[in-house]
DNA sequence: ATCTTATTTTTGATAGTCGAAATTAATCGA
DNA sequence: TCGATTAATTTCGACTATCAAAAATAAGAT
């Protein structure tokens, strides 16, 4: 499918970059987002005016800060009435949905546990629905401006995005989760892959990564990664499988979670771990939750050196390390960041994690790439799926808009 | 780096899809490249207008075909002498030298073996630039047309481009090539990979392949892979390793050309293979060459059931099927071509293939891709290579040229 | 009250697109 | 041979983006 260039192309070109600094930087006066952007300040005001009729952006109040010489800038910012989101993110133990609007703002939330057999019961798309009303109804006036309901899930997405073809939740896969939910309120429904969102979460809160090519590994009950190249995230099509915890690492090996047999999760998720310490068999089915304590305490037992726990991080940092050594010779990012609750067991995992890496010719030859720890336990994954379903509202509903006739006074 | 959208960009935009839809359907009406792009009859006239007074493009002398009524159509089709390109394919044992034309139309050719060992004692940049001084000798005037010179090499790229980090062919590696040919003839130097010209030269035979996303598979004195993702080539920026052959299939396992151990070129490269079926142990520093004579003797034998070539043939079909396996942990495309050599024994291999493949999660539950197997003798890589210059080509020097004022009559 | 400064808007020119009408160059048919 | 038909191409006029430069605006500084 080819784009071909007319006013519109260049339109929805440079209203996406308007949007776009003002998604990374905040409100900003005009002039700032024509440095920004490199756009001329006359074009700054014709688009701004096109959006301000539109009422997807606002002239904020003058900022009583401590000002200079000049006329004070006008800041303009997301008008957050201009949309709404519902954001769900869908776990193995819990279920949030949160109301957010267009500025980012959160503005209702609802938590609950979840039965990890409910699903088998029960039908998934029902409860969905049931809990995405009852945030309408809290909320009926935002709901009415409702854009997107995006789904934050873990397994295997099927082709078509609108379910899964596998997940670690129990009576969640094979059914239709996006038409349904769609037909039922009316706005499209994003299924989002839980490692995926991470590595856009990631590059959302450290502005030091956007623009780079980046891998983000996830590890915790979990083994995941999403990568971006050049800032922008990578899969966004249907050739995006990024199921990198499920990437073999030995032949006929550890029983994973999905069933297969040597996945690296099964040696580096925390129930993989937890077996390797505790000398439970390689073939035992995995405890379908690992309390976060249980895990904690292990890192703290390897801290203080006892055997079976090193033993363990270091089975599983020898599997990250294959696992990255083998995703090196396909892609080779700038920099890899290692996040998630397994994060902190790092340096229990790096000698072998290292040791994997060194193994490999695209690391012996260009060098070891770059490897951060981010222990961030501020919400990466619901900041990825907000920054995702924002965005994308930005691109799809917002930038192409036609130009509105009456913006502009004769 | 954010690109606004202004004339400029506009024009860039359709002059890149005028060179592109001539580049693929070849010489071709006005009206058809109309349909083809999307533009409008009116801005082809414009587009071709700018092209026919840079000398771009030239009209074609009309066919004398069988013509139904109406005005014959003025076919346009690449002004061969707009440019010229030097493509040099160099290889373990060969090195080759060709002039190509603007229209994809081979000038010369200079062909010459290459002893193994030459580079650990001449400057392999004063053998490149005699045999390409050579070329020019005999076709000064082309010579003065010199757009590009394009080498296609095996090994590692660094990641500035401009040489390799590794390289099978002795003495090439930790050299600045690029840098100094380009000063010499004034002309961008361009580094290519074997393995990803490939997957463009794949491509670009088979149309049936534009659009999708494609793993192409290289199998023969090395082990190589190419991707494209929704028609693009993965990869032109920095983060684009694909040493896909040198991907770790076996921690400490077989010694492989590169130095590594366990790589899976060291199973599944023709001297992978030759080794395993003589029997002679993973640790024996690998041959240099392997006579394509001898490689189809074993296929020959394969195919008579004798045991150690069946078997040979089973290891290598086991590394590339749990290579791609992985490969597919992180990657999804549309389509596998098995190419090279080695797809000549694609029956012996596919076996061991399949099942290691089955063992992974994605194929499980998305099904195995489809895998082709593509015995292309006709010159993939220069042909890749010729389709990978000539774009660039028209993409960086022919695409944003600015329109000429003199070629619209008032 | 006037000067200075920085932001924003207006104005006029430019360069692309497109749709519709006009032109061109061939065959078909009487 | 000459007009009708057909299809490709060009021309024309409208439109909508951009940008640079000039003008207007809104504050502080003197």
């Amino acid at each position: 499918m080819k784009i071909i260039g007319d006013s519109d192309f260049v339109r929805r070109q440079n209203r996406s970059l308007v949007l776009g600094a003002l998604r990374n930087d905040g409100p900003a006066a005009r002039t700032s987002i024509a440095d920004a952007t490199g756009l001329s300040p006359a074009s700054l005001t014709a688009i701004t005016q096109d959006m301000l009729a539109q009422n997807l952006i606002v002239d904020l109040p003058p900022s009583p800060d401590a000002r200079v010489r000049g006329r004070p800038p006008i800041r303009v910012g997301f008008n957050r009435q201009a949309a709404y989101a519902c954001l769900v993110e869908l776990e193995v133990g819990r279920v949030r949905y949160s109301l957010v609007d267009y500025g980012a703002t959160l503005v209702d939330r609802i938590e609950a546990a979840l039965d990890p057999k409910l699903f088998l019961g029960r039908d998934p798309v029902a409860h969905l629905d049931e809990g995405i009303a009852l945030l309408g109804q809290r909320n009926p006036a935002e709901m009415r401006g409702l854009r997107r309901i995006a789904i934050s899930v873990q397994g295997v997405l099927e082709r078509a995005r609108a379910g899964l073809s596998w997940s670690p939740v129990a009576g969640l896969a094979e059914r239709d989760l996006a038409g349904p939910l769609a037909a039922r309120f009316g706005v499209p429904v994003l299924l989002c892959k839980r490692g995926r969102l991470l590595a856009e979460g990631t590059r959302w809160r450290d502005p030091t990564l956007r623009e780079r090519s980046v891998a983000t590994i996830f590890i915790g009950s979990t083994v995941a990664m999403g990568m971006t190249v050049r800032g922008q995230v990578f899969g966004r099509g249907e050739e995006g499988a990024t199921e990198f915890g499920h990437m073999n690492h030995a032949p006929n090996g550890a029983l994973c979670r999905c069933g297969m047999h040597g996945c690296i999760e099964a040696y580096a998720a925390d129930y993989g771990v937890l077996r390797s310490a505790y000398s439970v068999p390689e073939s035992t089915p995995p405890a379908p939750v690992v309390p976060a304590a249980d895990y904690a305490q292990l890192i703290q037992r390897g801290n203080r050196g006892e055997r079976a726990p090193v033993q363990a991080f270091r089975l599983a940092g020898r599997a990250i390390g294959y696992g990255l050594s083998r995703l090196l010779a396909v892609f080779d990012p700038d920099c890899v960041v290692i996040a998630g609750p397994g994060s902190h067991a790092f340096h229990l995992m790096q000698e072998e994690f290292f040791a994997a890496l060194d193994a490999s010719l695209v690391a012996k030859v260009n060098g070891r790439p770059e490897i951060r720890t981010l222990a961030d336990e501020s919400e990466p994954i619901f900041n990825g799926l907000l920054l995702h379903t924002l965005s994308d509202i930005d691109q799809h509903d917002f930038a192409p808009l036609p130009a509105v006739a009456a913006a502009r006074p004769a």
